[in-house]
DNA sequence: AGTGATAATAGGAACTATTACTATTTATAG
DNA sequence: CTATAAATAGTAATAGTTCCTATTATCACT
């Protein structure tokens, strides 16, 4: 990532306006108006941002990541119909974030680089139009 | 799940002795004393043994899931070196999860089913071994 | 502006974890 | 013992992601 790219900065325009978006999502998105991008691309500056830090990577059990351009520790849930984000800032105060982490690394001796707290359920569109079972 | 199966007792003895091991792991183990047994056999035993909540299913971002035959609420640390797993008991009391619970589910109106909390670092093995970067 | 070094891309092949399919085997109720 | 249908083995198929390579684009230095 040491030289500026039309497709990188398609990306990033792209991860803002969509709502934590999977990169097959924002290859869609930007098909539009750029058909030549390649999903490898996206994936690879998907990743690479990651790395960085720049953006954030929601990790997916069943589907396929999701990608968050707001890195203000924050947590989320994840709907498990739809597969839709929702955001929970101020939820653990990073004191207590803090301190987890520094139980986890009483308990365990493995130095903690990163958590991952998230929560599953059905929100409330899918639980009106019930969408699932 | 309605009949008894030689693999699915081989299939739950293995997970008992393995620490936490992913489905090919316990494929592989018990190939030893089992060789026909098929790998998608394994899939579908643990697959049908977490949704009937008998074992649980560790979802891992990166490699494969990971399985635990202990199903007292506890959580987990994960090395990203070598993939290995660390529990946490007693970490969060349930009165904090329950409360969290709600906290999610006043902010973002989804009804909570599972939370995902897990910890990911360097264990001091890998980092004593410098099995990284 | 021109040029050379090399980072980044497009497009497709390859890979990994997992699920689906189907003919055969096996468990178990009666 | 036998009929029914659950469970299996083996393989094909799928989804998400990474890897590979020839080509294109960026940028530091003229």
């Amino acid at each position: 990532m040491k030289r500026h790219s039309k497709q990188r900065e398609l990306i990033m325009k792209s991860l803002k306006k969509l709502d934590h978006p999977t990169a097959a999502e924002i290859h869609d998105d930007i098909k539009l108006e750029y058909p030549k991008i390649s999903l490898g691309t996206v994936y690879r500056n998907l990743s690479e941002l990651a790395d960085s830090k720049i953006i954030l990577r929601l990790p997916s059990s069943d589907g396929a990541d999701r990608f968050d351009w707001n890195t203000d520790e924050h947590f989320h849930a994840h709907c498990t119909v739809c597969g839709k984000v929702f955001d929970l800032f101020g939820l653990l105060p990073r004191e207590a974030v803090d301190s987890l982490d520094k139980a986890v690394e009483e308990h365990t001796g493995l130095s903690v680089s990163s958590r991952e707290i998230s929560f599953k359920g059905i929100c409330k569109d899918c639980a009106k139009n019930k969408n699932f079972q």
